[in-house]
DNA sequence: TCATCGAGCTAA
DNA sequence: TAGCTCGATGAA
């Protein structure tokens, strides 16, 4: 068809395959180099996919073997400049396929060939008529008390439901009349109203002047206690890039945004800001996606994937606790958004801002190698107190569903005092195992190496890796014995001991359940007010709402995580211990927070209590630096899993070969070992981890031989995967 | 004899 | 990854 001299596409596309597939361009078109970015729906095999292009490239050899492109899907290249380049990178640094990186970064709508979002939002005006009439209108009335809204600017349909009740049916009066209209606004042109903030204090002011005075990119660390106004910094910043007609991207953790921090946002900043969280609907992320991208969005605020929006006028990029977890992608493209924030902020040449309360050690070290300006808030917002830490020795005691006499004993100490209390404990369900007491039968997965936990106060049991649920066997299934226990505890069995114990309090569980449904946490908390009241949950309470009113933390289970061999645990435990203590006294009264544990010598708690965070992580950073471990080496994990052991051990051995045959370049490899987790939903799971002093020298070594553990023919065989910068080693 | 299932292969 | 082929198995 096309001339076979013609040039042709290299096209990206969404198939676990390293590499891109030639086209011809379709009928009627050269490939030319501004098609770069565009989208293409292409024949694949005997099905159509949706791809991108990554590049023009003289005709192959047999030009008139290559199929043809069947159209483009965008005028404009949809990913272009500074995002598509960075994509290319992250797809380098990841060891990942460029059309799967692309996948990744696009909302799902556009992935899948739709045709660009409008995102103008439905708002009302006056018309000229409308305006000369107003005054004719009786006063009082609905159609007169919208037009008088209306008369200064158009407001979009949003705000009106906020600022009026049954505005539509004024609205469709006044329409009659001709006297208003519903028009598509560019969200930019909707102006809110916008409430002053508290004056800042002089290491919130230092910390705005910093990044204010960032030529182009420069990370900053903004380390700042709980309650020390973080947010009021990034506030300021973000204002002042607004000022200068910039856009913002704000980073937040998972369950950092809920709709008060959003509301926040809006009443402070003045101008629309976009939410991009799992929350939206694939039609309303892809709305937001393209209004950044048409620079539309001035303020964008989300989770992890908001990472992958366009910022064609960027002036800052912000990421609240930066140290959080949910910032790493655990599937698929495996990256980590801080890190790929930090890429693009140094690509686009703005200041990044990093907050948080207990920095990653990565983090700590790039600060502490001057790589990170270092900002610090020490002291708390207004006249609020740090929380006093106790460290309660419980060896020895009767415990009453895990909590100590004394323990109580405070508990009902500060209800009686009038005060709110949080207990904490990182462990869903009721127990954690299910044993018969006569033979010692627990009740395990069937299709993963872990006890099932149970669940609804002893009826059912249920496998929090893999999800699968039944119901608790009525008589042990191995010895017929009727002894059967809930071993442990966890939060369902908390709130039923602690329900007994404290009759006249509300005790209210924080679980999935609850938060998930739109700001049912919120709406849960609000319920209680600020009357005494128990509160008990997982990670989920430790950030996020307000709770004035706490003035007693409680923290049960700390040594569960004391022991754990990951080399990371220390870490997480300590910054979760950081976060939950940080919710006691945020109001005037000071807080207490008590740590319940077997282990009151444990050197982690000693340092954590006599130094805090910082001497932690210092002592911490020490520890990895002689065992050789991040940020102090660099690691990728090859992951693999199939039905059968012997083919991922077969796997990952000729992998393991792969690597060794390319050149070690002091790099170790470490395996194939069983996962920590063996079996997983039926699946049996090995890894093999590499281990380099230097990131350079094991991008190195992937890249040579990469290419031959694809062709492995043992890889047929099993599920596999490379995670560069593993969080866990699960 | 036909239908169904799973393993293995290919995609430009 | 998704869709297809091919061979083995099983019910009628």
């Amino acid at each position: 068809m096309a001339m076979p001299s013609a040039p042709i596409l290299q096209i990206a596309l969404p198939v676990p395959l390293p590499r891109a597939f030639d086209y011809l361009p379709p009928a009627g078109h050269d490939a030319c180099a501004s098609d770069v970015g565009r989208r293409v729906r292409v024949p694949f095999g005997n099905r159509e996919l949706v791809g991108v292009v990554a590049g023009t490239g003289p005709a192959a050899a047999q030009a008139s073997d290559l199929r043809q492109a069947i159209a483009f899907l965008d005028q404009a290249p949809l990913l272009h400049g500074e995002l598509l380049e960075s994509l290319r990178w992250l797809a380098r640094y990841t060891h990942a396929p460029l059309g799967e990186v692309f996948a990744t970064a696009l909302p799902a709508i556009l992935r899948h060939g739709e045709p660009l979002p409008e995102t103008h939002t439905p708002a009302w005006r006056l018309t000229a008529a409308g305006q000369a009439g107003v005054v004719r209108l009786r006063a009082g009335t609905r159609p007169r008390r919208l037009a008088d809204l209306l008369a200064p600017a158009p407001i979009s349909e949003d705000s009106l439901d906020l600022k009026m009740d049954q505005w539509r049916s004024a609205a469709r009066a006044l329409g009659k009349r001709g006297f208003a209209e519903r028009i598509a606004l560019p969200a930019h042109g909707l102006v809110a109203d916008r409430l002053p903030g508290p004056v800042l204090n002089p290491e919130q002011q230092a910390a705005v002047d910093a990044v204010r005075a960032s030529e182009g990119f420069a990370a900053w660390l903004l380390d700042g206690v709980t309650g020390s106004g973080k947010t009021e910094v990034y506030l300021a910043a973000i204002a002042d890039c607004l000022a200068h007609g910039r856009q913002v991207l704000v980073l937040v953790p998972e369950i950092g945004l809920t709709p008060q921090t959003l509301a926040r946002f809006r009443s402070r900043l003045g101008v629309p800001v976009h939410a991009l969280h799992s929350g939206l609907n694939d039609g309303e992320r892809a709305r937001a996606w393209m209004a950044a991208a048409r620079g539309e969005a001035r303020v964008i605020v989300g989770t992890r994937s908001a990472v992958f929006v366009p910022l064609p006028e960027p002036g800052l990029i912000v990421i609240d606790e930066e140290h959080d977890g949910s910032y790493k992608q655990l599937d698929g493209i495996r990256y980590h958004a801080r890190d790929f924030a930090l890429v693009r902020a140094k690509a686009l040449d703005v200041p990044v801002l990093l907050g948080s309360a207990t920095p990653s050690l990565e983090t700590l070290h790039n600060a502490n190698g001057g790589r990170y300006g270092y900002l610090r808030l020490g002291q708390r917002a207004g006249d609020a107190q740090p929380p006093q830490v106790r460290v309660l020795d419980v060896r020895k005691r009767a415990l009453v569903a895990g909590l100590s006499p004394e323990m109580l004993q405070a508990i009902g100490n500060a209800l009686q005092a009038g005060g709110q209390v949080l207990v904490f404990k990182n462990r869903r369900g009721y127990a954690p195992v299910l044993l018969c007491h006569d033979c010692g039968w627990t009740a395990h997965c069937r299709r993963c190496d872990s006890a099932m936990t149970v669940h609804a106060g002893g009826r059912r049991l249920q496998c929090h890796h893999c999800g699968a649920r039944q119901a608790a066997p009525p008589a042990c299934p191995d010895c017929g014995g009727l002894a059967l226990q809930p071993q442990g505890i966890g939060t369902e069995r908390l709130e039923e001991a602690l329900r007994e114990r404290f009759p006249d309090v509300p005790v209210v569980r924080i679980d999935r359940g609850t938060t998930q449904r739109r700001d049912g946490l919120g709406k849960l908390l609000a319920s209680v007010g600020q009357l005494p009241a128990i509160l008990i949950g997982t990670q989920i309470l430790a950030k996020g709402h307000d709770l004035p009113h706490l003035t007693l933390v409680v923290v049960v289970g700390v040594d569960e995580g004391l022991f754990s061999s990951d080399f990371r645990a220390g870490e997480k435990l300590v910054q979760q211990l950081i976060q939950v203590a940080g919710r006691a006294g945020r109001a005037s009264k000071r807080g207490e927070v008590w740590l319940q544990t077997h282990h009151p010598e444990h050197p982690l708690l000693n340092t954590l209590i006599a130094g805090g965070y910082r001497a932690f992580a210092e002592g911490e950073l020490a520890l990895r630096e002689a065992a050789g471990f991040p940020p102090y080496a660099h690691l990728a994990l090859l992951r693999a899993e199939a039905q059968r052991v012997e083919a991922v051990q077969a796997f990952l051995s000729a992998a393991r070969r792969a690597l060794a045959a390319a050149g070690s370049d002091g790099i170790e490899l470490h395996g194939p070992l069983p996962a920590p987790m063996p079996r997983r939903a039926g699946m049996q799971r090995m890894q093999l981890l590499l281990s380099a002093p230097q990131r350079r020298g094991l991008h190195r070594l992937l890249d040579a031989a990469l290419p031959a553990v694809y062709e492995l023919p043992e890889a047929r065989k099993v599920r596999w995967s490379l995670d560069v910068d593993p969080v866990d080693l699960y």
